[in-house]
DNA sequence: TGCCAGGCCGAAA
DNA sequence: TTTCGGCATGGC
C-alpha cells in the first residue's frame, strides 16, 4: 500500500450506488473489477471503490472529504426523489436509478469527455479517453497496477491533430486541442464559469468549437455541478415523445439529477416497451 | 452494405 | 428559422 493509500468508510448517507454513479454515462474514468469494485483516478488520486446497502468502501489517495465532495454525499437525494416521483414513469426512474448522484467531477475532464461524446457510443467514448489518458497522462503506480491520471490542457496545448490520431477520435480531436489552447490561453476560466448565471456560462463555453447546446449542457451539469442544466440528448427526445412531463422537468432546480434518472432508465427499457407504458398511465392518470 | 451512436456546423431553403 | 448533409470511427 502507498504511504498516502488509506481506507475509508462512508456511511449512514443513502441513495448511492458505486455501479450506477460511475456507470450510468456520467463519467468514463472507472473500471468495474471482477469482486465488484471500481478502480479509477480523481483528480490524479487513485482508488478503488466499492458500495453496497452498508455504505461506501474507498481504498485510496485522497481524503474523506475529498471523496464526500466528489459524491456530493451531503445533497439529501431522498427528498429529491419524494418531490420528483409524482406519476409512474418518474417512481420507475427513480426505483431503477436512484443509487445516481451526480458527481462532481474535474471540469476540464469532464468537458473533454463531453467533446468527445458527440455522435458516439458510452464504450468508444470510455475507449477514446482511456488512450487519451494512457498516450498523455501521468502514470499513476496502484495496487501494483498502472493508472493514468487525465492529461491536463497544458498537456495537450502544444500538439497537432495527428498527435490525437492513436485516439481514433475522428472529427472530435481538433475540439480537444481547440479546448485545451483556449483554457492555457486564459479564453475558457473554469472558476470565472462559477460565478456566471447559467445562460452565461452555457453561451461562453459555447464559443468552443464543437460545443453546441448539448456538449455545453453536458459540461455544466457533469463538470460544473449545475443541477439545473437539462442536457437533452436523442433518449431524452424519445422521453418527450411519449411523456409531456419532461417539458416541466427541465425547468427543475434538479432537473440534471432528473434527467440523469431518466436517461439511465429509459436506455434500458425503451426497446421492450415500459417506457411507453408507463407513460401512456401516466397520460390517462 | 447500411445504419446508428448522449452532435456540431455551415449552407440552402 | 428550420432543415439537411457531411463529418471520422466502430459495432452490429
Amino acid at each position: 500500500m502507498n504511504k498516502n493509500t488509506q481506507k475509508i468508510r462512508l456511511s449512514g448517507y443513502g441513495c448511492f450506488s458505486a455501479e450506477q454513479s460511475l456507470l450510468c454515462g456520467q463519467c468514463f474514468q472507472w473500471e468495474k473489477q471482477e469482486d465488484g469494485s471500481f478502480l479509477g483516478v480523481h483528480r490524479g488520486s487513485p482508488a478503488r471503490i466499492f458500495s453496497d446497502e452498508t455504505g461506501i468502501l474507498i481504498s485510496g489517495e485522497g481524503g474523506e472529504a475529498f471523496w464526500k465532495d466528489y459524491f456530493d454525499l451531503e445533497l439529501d437525494y431522498g427528498k429529491i426523489k419524494n418531490d420528483f416521483a409524482s406519476d409512474a414513469l418518474s417512481r420507475e426512474a427513480c426505483t431503477y436509478s436512484g443509487g445516481i448522484r451526480i458527481l462532481k467531477q474535474e471540469p476540464w475532464e469532464a468537458l473533454c469527455a463531453f467533446l468527445i461524446s458527440q455522435c458516439n457510443n458510452i464504450p468508444r467514448i470510455t475507449s477514446i479517453l482511456h488512450t487519451l489518458r494512457k498516450q498523455f497522462g501521468q502514470p499513476v503506480q496502484f495496487e501494483g497496477r498502472t493508472l493514468y491520471a487525465f492529461p491536463g490542457p497544458e498537456r495537450l496545448a502544444n500538439l497537432e491533430t495527428e498527435d490525437l490520431k492513436p485516439l481514433r477520435a475522428g472529427y472530435r480531436a481538433p475540439y480537444l486541442l481547440a479546448a485545451a489552447r483556449a483554457v492555457c490561453a486564459g479564453n475558457l476560466c473554469f472558476e470565472a464559469l462559477r460565478g456566471m448565471e447559467t445562460e452565461k456560462a452555457r453561451e461562453t463555453v459555447q464559443q468552443l468549437p464543437g460545443v453546441g447546446r448539448k456538449v455545453a449542457d453536458c459540461f455544466l451539469l457533469y463538470g460544473m455541478h449545475d443541477l439545473s442544466c437539462w442536457p437533452e440528448d436523442t433518449w431524452m427526445k424519445k422521453v418527450a415523445s411519449v411523456y409531456p412531463r419532461a417539458e416541466k422537468l427541465k425547468k427543475d432546480k434538479y432537473a440534471g439529477i432528473i434527467q440523469q434518472y431518466l436517461f439511465y432508465f429509459v436506455r434500458a427499457h425503451w426497446e421492450d416497451g415500459t417506457v411507453q407504458r408507463l407513460a401512456e398511465m401516466d397520460r390517462i392518470g
